[in-house]
DNA sequence: CCAATAATTATACGGTCGTATAATAATTAA
DNA sequence: TTAATTATTATACGACCGTATAATTATTGG
């Protein structure tokens, strides 16, 4: 009997999740974002009240899907170096693929938008013990040299997050190109997967035992 | 002859440079700056005219400082590795140091603040230059193993910005324990001087010829 | 002391933004 | 058709922000 719902709130929220893309949440303008979706700027009072509730629903269906699709499932079996490695490249290559993502998602951090940070408290630290364990496992099989985690966990980090991060923030720049070369190829040197399973060779290489140096495993 | 200055420019740079440290250039707010430095909003117009100039000029003078450091650490004399090291130590100590500093220009960027983006568009390639440089040199000389910079730079710039990076931002959402550990023990441990000269060690060691392989060099 | 000059203050203009609301439109059960 | 109910629209309020300006203050050479 009441007169139907042509769903403006989902327009808004599909608007603003695309507008979001460009400019990131902490600038959405409610006005921008209704123009975009064709719908009253009223609207917002009537579905969501106030603006932050609005951005929560959007970030909320934005990341929802984004933390379940990833789980570090390490292969029980084989040495528990190569677990490692395992782990460590399926989580690189998932950081370099959804650079653009994790960019979001770092801006959204930076902001302090709550709805971000109880996902990011409660997504990071999953991943993060998996490889911590695997780490400990390793340093007591011998198969990497004894060193404190605060030390070897952001080393561990960082060989793939940082490059995914630099990347994704000068494509998010425009930049053209790094010192004469083209940014396309530099992205393709970066992100391709062997340049992913080099760096991470690269930083177990770092941390094996002082006295067996050799290179860690290779291939895929 | 006429009424002398109480360099209220100046006051009104150093209160904005305060302020910048915790939320970034992008949301600085003139009436909250001029409140800081206890001086009148007005005196913004006369003596910069717009935001944009004002905030340039503030930008300005907090890098001034950075890069003159940068500079004096990164040119000293010895071996081309030593150099590297102490090149990439210096970047670390500052990155480290300064690390809600970049956490706020990392938000400006991805804000895409004007006066920032051409700001990091000029400098940060300056920066990249002097250890491109270096690391060609290593590997002509053989210290360092021949491989592409595509690889080694993202590489060593991550050892030491992406733990500087995480640290902040775990300050800034103001977590207080990972793993049960409390953060001001993991600060210490990321932050010293030592844990930094380690990562860039841990880095090169993992760049250096694989016939010769042996700790790079240690000691400050 | 006075005129000239530069620095400082108080205040307001115009714009944008989130929010709020009264009026109106569309639908259906009775 | 009408009453009831929900959705949508047009519009405005109040706060904030960058910018602008007229009035006021402090200083010094003549």
């Amino acid at each position: 009997m009441p007169r139907p719902s042509q769903n403006t709130d989902q327009q808004l929220v599909e608007a603003a999740r695309d507008l979001m893309r460009s400019a990131g949440i902490s600038q959405l303008n409610l006005r921008q974002v209704a123009k975009k979706a064709g719908v009253n700027l009223g609207m917002f009072h009537y579905h969501f009240k106030t603006k932050e509730a609005f951005t929560r629903r959007v970030l909320q269906e934005t990341y929802d899907k984004f933390f379940q699709e990833f789980t570090l499932e390490s292969s029980k079996d084989g040495e528990t170096l190569g677990q490692l490695r395992g782990a460590l490249v399926a989580l690189g290559k998932f950081a370099v693929r959804n650079r653009r993502m994790f960019l979001a998602i770092l801006h959204d951090v930076l902001n302090k938008d709550k709805v971000v940070l109880d996902f990011v408290k409660t997504n990071i630290p999953r991943h993060g013990e998996v490889i911590v364990g695997l780490v400990r496992k390793c340093q007591k099989e011998g198969s990497l040299r004894k060193m404190p985690l605060s030390s070897v966990m952001p080393f561990l980090m960082g060989t793939n997050a940082l490059p995914a991060m630099m990347l994704s923030m000068m494509e998010h720049l425009e930049i053209k190109r790094v010192r004469f070369i083209p940014l396309k190829l530099i992205a393709f040197e970066i992100a391709s997967e062997k340049a992913i399973e080099n760096r991470v060779d690269l930083a177990l290489s770092a941390l094996r035992p002082l006295t067996i140096q050799s290179k860690s495993r290779r291939g895929r």
